[in-house]
DNA sequence: GCGACAG
DNA sequence: ATCTTGTCGC
């Protein structure tokens, strides 16, 4: 039996850290989609040829830290109706670190798009909003980038909570908190996160008008952040996009009926 | 030693 | 991520 990892060495962080390096290298940082954006004047948006979206999540059996279902649904745009589900019980052997997601959920994720392409191609998701952030993150390449890079498919990052960048840009909890409180007034409301370099990682958006605390939108891959937040912002019903949402709810029922591991 | 910490 | 009931508001 595989031991539990609990620990990883300095080494291992720098190990990931050149891993996320080199993939970094394929990340492509502007609009590569299969469908076209319409802007009509004003604020109007449209998605012509947009059909199918995916939504990832993972869920975790009780306190166990190592014991997880992996889900993926795809939905349908616009109507944002689930059309696909599948679930698959997996063994994480890397701890939670922060800056280091994707090493731990990525690869049951990839498994999981690898079947539909394989049996459901006609359906596989244009664009996928991932539970965790794309280039807000501390080397620019966050859960959702690593995903996108490695299964070549359009991301956007979505966190519920913000990542501190630190490194002199200034994005800092508090800076951000305070300019969110006063810059997101009503739902769709968006606020750069623009750095003292000028660099910009993402946004903090305000999903709705009933919701105060924002989400915090970036690049995943294949797709600009004025794109990705546009998109987010059509699939929310609640604060959270309901690709997401969606994922997480269904993976959530799906260990609640304590149902053994599928892949259909 | 202290603060920060996606999921 | 997860443990958890009611409750306030539209």
């Amino acid at each position: 039996m595989e031991k539990y990892n609990n620990n990883p060495s300095i080494a291992q962080r720098e190990e990931w850290a050149r891993v996320q390096s080199e993939l970094k290298l394929k990340l492509i940082e502007t609009d590569a989609l299969n469908f076209t954006k319409i802007v009509n004047g004003e604020n109007i948006v449209e998605f012509r040829g947009l059909n199918y979206i995916g939504g990832v999540d993972l869920s975790f059996i009780e306190n166990h830290e190592e014991d997880a279902i992996a889900t993926l649904v795809v939905l349908k745009y616009p109507s944002l109706e689930v059309i696909y589900e599948n679930f698959s019980s997996v063994k994480l052997k890397i701890p939670y670190m922060t800056g280091f997601l994707a090493f731990r959920e990525v690869t049951p994720l990839l498994d999981l798009l690898q079947i539909l392409k394989q049996r459901n191609p006609d359906i596989f998701p244009q664009v996928i909003i991932v539970d965790g952030n794309g280039i807000l993150h501390p080397r620019r390449f966050g859960f959702a980038s690593h995903l996108g890079v490695l299964a070549n498919v359009p991301t956007i990052g979505v966190g519920k909570n913000f990542l501190q960048i630190d490194d002199g840009e200034n994005l800092t909890m508090a800076h951000v908190k305070k300019a969110a409180r006063e810059k997101l007034k009503k739902g769709g409301d968006t606020y750069l996160l623009q750095g003292q370099s000028g660099m910009i990682w993402g946004a903090a958006v305000r999903s709705l008008d009933s919701t105060t605390n924002p989400i915090f939108v970036s690049i995943g891959h294949r797709i600009s952040l004025e794109t990705s937040i546009q998109v987010v912002l059509k699939c929310c019903r609640y604060r959270v996009p309901e690709p997401t949402r969606q994922a997480d709810l269904r993976s959530r029922e799906y260990i609640r009926r304590g149902q053994k591991a599928k892949i259909t």
